[in-house]
DNA sequence: ATATTTGCAAAACATTTGCACGGAA
DNA sequence: TTCCGTGCAAATGTTTTGCAAATAT
């Protein structure tokens, strides 16, 4: 919850105005490791503040997204789920049997992968997205005692 | 279209039949250099065989990713392409001017990354997804003479 | 022959929009 | 007091399913 008066701050920069469902959104997306689906999201925002629908939801992405803090994530079937990820970040890492994301800056490999490409074909790499799929150390350690999901 | 008789060779291995529906869709998949949507390549298979149904554009799209030869294009409007990648490549880089798809195999550099991730978190990487956005060679030129797309 | 594949219509979902009211600034 | 934000209902779009007829093997 760490970030959350920054966010706070910069939304009001930006011209949005603090809401009860904006706030109760906010704190969701804020205290999740994993990606959250717009439905999965309403549904926990509306534990913490009754009355929040379903296209409030999709607003409040929308501008977190504008503001550069959330991240979609695509998901193999097509759904999306969104992830804070604060600002300066760019890599995340999803763990597939439990969900959750590792966030991770991004590195200069990537950018030497972009040059080479450029060189090669002239392609100018405006902008990236790279999205790991893997099991994170718990779920690794899990699988070794035999203990499923 | 080179690939074609591999493909429709690997098909057959997996027990799918090859009907004219399927050999129009996969004609305007192997033709085309940018991603197509269902729609987008229902409309243009239908114009080689007449008969093509939507469904069954969406049911041969799910037959060749899990052949492994095509592959999913996340757009950052959340909307999907498919884009024909044959056989152990990895990497696609999207110009976002004229849509053109360049795919490039996978590289070490990528692996690099991978390495680190696991020595500084424990995350074992399985698969990952890596997309370029930018503007091909071609574009790049056109930009130069003033000319829009 | 016989099991798969097809197109169609309809269902199921996901996302967006129009609108009058309520609430932040 | 002035807009922005809201929830609702309805519109839009996309993807999936049920099914009987058609067809590849």
């Amino acid at each position: 919850m760490k970030d959350m008066h920054l966010i706070v701050q910069k939304l009001r920069d930006r011209g949005y105005r603090m809401t009860a469902a904006r706030q109760a959104i906010l704190n969701v997306l804020l205290s999740s490791t994993r990606p959250l689906s717009p439905a999965e999201l309403h549904q926990r925002a509306r534990e913490k503040y009754q009355g929040v629908g379903l296209v409030t939801v999709y607003r409040t992405i929308e501008a977190l997204i504008d503001l550069g803090v959330l991240r979609r994530v695509h998901r193999e079937d097509g759904c999306h789920g969104y992830v804070y990820v604060g600002y300066g970040h760019r890599h995340i890492a999803v763990c597939r049997i439990c969900g959750k994301v590792i966030v991770f800056p991004g590195s200069e490999d990537v950018l030497a992968l972009e040059e080479k490409l450029w060189q090669e074909t002239g392609f100018r790499v405006d902008d990236h997205l790279l999205q790991f799929v893997g099991v994170c150390a718990e779920c690794q350690a899990r699988e070794k005692e035999g203990i499923q999901q």
